[in-house]
DNA sequence: AAGCGAATGTGAACTGGTTCATACAGAATC
DNA sequence: GATTCTGTATGAACCAGTTCACATTCGCTT
């Protein structure tokens, strides 16, 4: 298979193989393709089926998952059985760091959106591989402040945004930036917003009569990307 | 936690030493006296006026500030001037350290609640003194860990959590172990948890009644921690 | 001691978003 | 090809929390 490129943005519907999905991550990015091919070397491959429980909240968290076809769901559940999305994993992507790097228990539940296709790398082949490679540290902090700064962003939207902003930053930031569609369903993407499943449909809605926005079963289309840039800005933080 | 004489937490009203600050850090805890010498002697110390502002989001963002008497709101503005408090840091703590770590911008305000005795140590001082010091990386990758649980804890409590379960958590959270009382403003509080100044107070007030808190200008005394607790895990996330 | 700004306290009207109820269509399962 | 499940769609009632409008009290400055 003809990997030329080093960065190619894999279509979501697309598979993925490993040395592809390491190679763009942040904390691998740098390495050398030496290192990079004993990693992926390592990986061991599953396959799961759409609504497959990949791990729960408060399991030994021993290692990180990449997805190389398919879509995982990250989220939550409060006490009364709400359930909270905190964020969804396509093809391409990696997750589980958290608990790759601290050893502690996983702070969330991550469902199979889709029959998928992973690949998962156990702690131990991490330390031991990446033993010797002192900039894997740096990149690893770099990687955790990034992700505290989006982390401390969603509770700003939560705080300041009204629903229609926060819907159209989701869609936004959901939608595969090629085909410019959120594959996901209305209910996941009201609970990734913390708003009613109805709230969210009407809203849509009301988008989809002013050609914003085509709906379908499973998948939002972007029409008017630019629309919804500026609702999302409305009542936003100043930055 | 078994920490025996060296962990003295402070009494937010009190005065703390540059050696006892930054020994109780999670960054730098396990480090040797020497070092914890060498690092003090190099931080310069300031003091500040109630409302300062110490740093503004945007800013370069050029090392660590630590607390050694009075208390630090970190905030962020809305666009339409609204403000939501992300943090309190008390005497003794220490707050800035992304910057630090990242080297990016500032990503919130920084503004002193009380008059403050500040100490600031700057990049070079923190990178130069901890070069040669491998295990610091893996403090600081763990302590940024924590750091992402807890704000991604946060995300989840604005969206299960109602008005009073919010309140009694923060009031927990955010008092003093030793005198059993929060010192902030109701409105800090309100921006804290999203709610509005008038809501919180009409929640405190039930409270008081209750006899749960007893209100003080600038202050909430938990009378009844218990009770709060019951309040705060209502609807709570499950565990 | 007078004046002023900041923090607290409270009622009443209002509203953004939830909840409930119900309908329907496409996909999966039998 | 009937049934069941999941996802979408929409109206109507409801409500938690906001907003507005004041009054009061405290601490600080003049």
């Amino acid at each position: 298979m003809g990997r030329t490129a080093v960065s190619v943005s894999p279509k979501s519907a697309e598979s993925v193989d490993k040395l592809t999905l390491i190679r763009n991550h942040p904390l691998f990015r740098h390495l050398t393709s030496a290192i990079l091919e004993q990693l992926a070397a390592r990986m061991t491959k599953k396959a799961v089926r759409r609504g497959a429980i990949i791990f729960a909240k408060g399991d030994a968290g021993v290692g990180l998952i990449g997805v190389m076809r398919g879509s995982v769901k990250i989220s939550v559940l409060s006490a009364d059985g709400r359930e909270a999305v905190l964020n969804v994993i396509n093809a391409g992507e990696i997750f589980g760091e958290m608990a790759l790097l601290d050893g502690r228990p996983r702070s969330a539940d991550a469902t199979a959106m889709s029959d998928c296709d992973l690949v998962s790398m156990d702690r131990g082949t991490f330390t031991s591989t990446l033993r010797g490679q002192p900039d894997v540290l740096f990149k690893v902090i770099e990687f955790l402040c990034a992700r505290l700064r989006r982390t401390s962003e969603q509770v700003q939207d939560v705080m300041f945004l009204n629903a229609p902003a926060r819907l159209a930053k989701a869609l936004l930031q959901l939608a595969d930036k090629q085909e410019r569609k959120a594959k996901i369903t209305q209910r996941d993407i009201s609970q990734m917003i913390g708003l009613s499943r109805e709230m969210t449909n009407r809203q849509l809605r009301i988008w989809e009569r002013a050609n914003w926005v085509k709906l379908e079963r499973g998948g939002v289309v972007l029409l008017q990307p630019r629309h919804l840039e500026k609702v999302a800005a409305e009542a936003g933080e100043g930055d």
